[in-house]
Formats: structure tokens, C-alpha cells, sequence
RNA sequence: GGGGAGAUACCAAAGUGGCCAACUGGGGCAGACUGUAAAUCUGCUGCUUUACAGCUUCGUAGGUUCGAAUCCUGCUCUCCCCA
């Protein structure tokens, strides 16, 4: 029998968790997590990890194993998840991931290109240069280095200018030539199961899951992660809305309007995202007998 | 009962004779995205499948004008103050 990577995934907040957890039970399997921020130990109302009586149940992995002064990267979670899974495949033939950060999806569905690992002194000074100078400037300036990239890349995007040119400086090399443009082969079978519902219930699901995560004391943990706020891993929805609050840009309702604001659009943008995978076999919330039984049959 | 203010697109709000299908913000929709990705960015949001095109809009019914969301009149409604 041949090995596959079962991937459960879909929009925030419409219930990823505990199916995954039925289908894990049924498949007798462990869960490799695909969410970039349940992997920061600190992050455990905001992020919705699974519960300790959960990981109890099943196996997980990733799951709060960072710190969030740790550095952590798509690039380096399609190695570990690699290098896990050979494991892994020893003991089963069918692993289960789930999750919904989509640059992580697809960092195992098509993989990523070999890169060197970010240098942080020189994403911080290209970082000064573009606020210094302004990004039609850096612009410029990788249109000598890189004539190839600008002519796809999103150039009104600061995130994509500044990758491209910290490339250039750390390597010598321009990004472009970096890239193959191709998926990677993998020896293992992926499946992508979606899931989705309709979106106004959806919106409320998440809605209300704020709300939860209030009550549960969001607002104390994301007071104790304030001095982290630059990190990247607080870059988050749910602190980062907070975080300004404090710092006494809005009140507290509006922090909250917000919070709730911006996991609707993330959630949304996960949906677009999902919209490139023509493999990706989706089901409706409703039809989780369904969808069980189609991973029954794989 | 008397006096005043106002009615603009899903919401808020600007516009006070032509540059207005109507600023802006919110909300929403659609999308892009190969190492910071719960990030970052883009487009759309009166109707016409597309539009440098056409059509119907700014409470409502008329009027003035070459031309009205903008001026005038009636009506309806809302809010505030005095009784």
C-alpha cells in the first residue's frame, strides 16, 4: 500500500480540529499541524490549538514547539515535516496533516525552492533603506539587479521588493535565479481534503470564537506578550489588534471589532488561496460523514 | 401648538448649479502571493455578463434652468428646542 499525506484544510475557525481528530482515531494515525502560530508555546488562547485533553487523544506535532523568539520559516517546516514523515511512514501508511497556513500547505503540496535561510541584520537594513528612501527607489534598484523578477513580481508589494533585494545582498545571486518555477516530486501521495461552509455562518462561527477567546482571557496573554510585539510571530491577529489598544491607539471595543474584522479576511484569503489547487476535493461543513467516509475509502 | 435642523448608494458621511454614478471611511466581494505568510499587496462595490459605452439615481411630486444631489414650491418622514 502506498504512502499518503492526508491533508485536511480550510478556512479559521470552521472546525479543522475536531474532525481532525475523528479522522486521525479512525485512520489510527498521528497529526503533523500545519499553523504557523500554534507552533509558539506562548500563543495558546489566541491561535486555538488544540486542547491538552486533545493532544491527549491524538498525537500532534508542531504544536507549540517554538518559542516565539524562535526564527521559524515555510521553508524550514517543509524539512522538518520531510524528514518527520520518513519517520512517520515506518509506523503508518497514511499520516494526517491539518491546518490552515497555506504558504505551509503548499510548502508540501508543490515545495519550496532552496534558499538561504533569512539574515536578519540584512532584512532589518533593507528594511531601513525602504523606509528611508521609499519603495519606488528599491524598485529601482532591483530592476538593474533583477530585470527578470520585476517583470512578474507584485512590485507594489514592500514584502516582495525587500525579499528579492535581501536576496541579492546576502547571496550575491539575483532571486529569480533562485527559482525553478516547478513542484517538487514527492514519494508519498498528498490528498487535499477542504473544508468549507457558507460564508455568513462561517463569519459567525469566527465572530463568536473571539468572543470565546475573550472570556478565555485573550486580552491578559496578548498583555504578556507585549514586549514581543516587533517579533514576527505577534505580527498575529488577535495580539497585534490588542497591542495597539494599548498603546492607546483605539479602546477596547474597537481592538475587538478588529480582531473579529481580521480573522474574517484571513479567513477569506485562505479560501482564495485554496482556489489554486485543482486537486483539492472540498466538503461542506454539513457533510462530514461524507467526508469521513471518502477518507475510508483512500 | 410654535420655532429650528435634516432627509445622499449596505452603513456613516462629503458634495450646495456643469469637472457627479457622486470624495472619504466602515462593511462587503473578488483576486495576487515560493522562507516574515494569522504576513504583505491589488482590483471592485447603482444597473447593463465586458465597457474610454449606455441606462436609472441623491425622501417624494412638481417647477426654474441650456444644465439640478445642489435653486424654488407642495407633500411625507426624522431629530432638537419651546409650549
Amino acid at each position: 500500500m502506498s504512502k499518503q499525506l492526508i491533508i485536511l484544510t480550510g478556512p479559521t475557525g470552521i472546525g479543522k480540529t475536531d474532525l481532525s481528530l475523528d479522522l486521525a482515531q479512525m485512520l489510527g494515525t498521528e497529526i503533523i499541524s500545519c499553523d504557523s502560530r500554534q507552533m509558539y508555546h506562548q500563543l495558546k488562547i489566541g491561535t486555538a490549538p488544540p486542547s491538552h485533553e486533545q493532544l491527549q487523544r491524538v498525537k500532534h506535532h508542531f504544536i507549540g514547539n517554538l518559542n516565539v523568539t524562535d526564527y521559524y520559516s515555510a521553508g524550514r517546516f517543509e524539512l522538518e515535516v520531510l524528514d518527520l514523515l520518513n519517520s512517520l511512514f515506518e509506523k503508518y501508511t497514511k499520516v494526517l496533516m491539518t491546518g490552515g497556513s497555506t504558504m505551509y500547505v503548499d510548502a508540501l503540496v508543490n515545495g519550496i525552492d532552496d534558499l538561504p535561510s533569512a539574515d536578519l541584520a540584512i532584512r532589518q537594513q533593507v528594511k531601513s533603506e525602504m523606509e528611508e528612501k521609499g519603495v519606488a527607489a528599491m524598485v529601482d534598484r532591483l530592476r538593474i539587479i533583477d530585470p527578470e523578477y520585476c517583470e512578474t513580481a507584485d512590485l507594489s508589494n514592500p514584502r516582495r521588493v525587500a525579499k528579492a533585494m535581501e536576496i541579492f545582498l546576502m547571496t550575491g545571486r539575483k532571486y529569480s535565479s533562485f527559482r525553478t518555477a516547478t513542484a517538487k516530486q514527492r514519494d508519498f501521495e498528498i490528498h487535499l481534503i477542504g473544508l468549507n461552509m457558507n460564508r455568513d455562518e462561517l463569519y459567525n462561527r469566527i465572530d463568536h470564537r473571539v468572543d470565546l477567546m475573550l472570556e478565555a482571557g485573550l486580552e491578559n496573554e496578548a498583555r504578556q506578550m507585549y514586549p514581543y510585539r516587533e517579533l514576527n510571530a505577534l505580527n498575529t491577529v488577535g495580539y497585534k489588534e490588542f497591542f495597539d489598544y494599548f498603546d492607546g491607539q483605539y479602546d477596547r471595543d474597537e481592538a475587538v471589532r478588529l480582531i473579529k474584522r481580521n480573522s474574517r479576511r484571513y479567513a477569506k484569503r485562505q479560501l482564495s488561496w485554496f482556489g489554486r489547487y485543482p486537486q483539492m476535493v472540498w466538503f461542506d461543513k454539513s457533510e462530514t460523514d461524507k467526508l469521513k467516509n471518502y477518507v475510508a475509502q483512500l
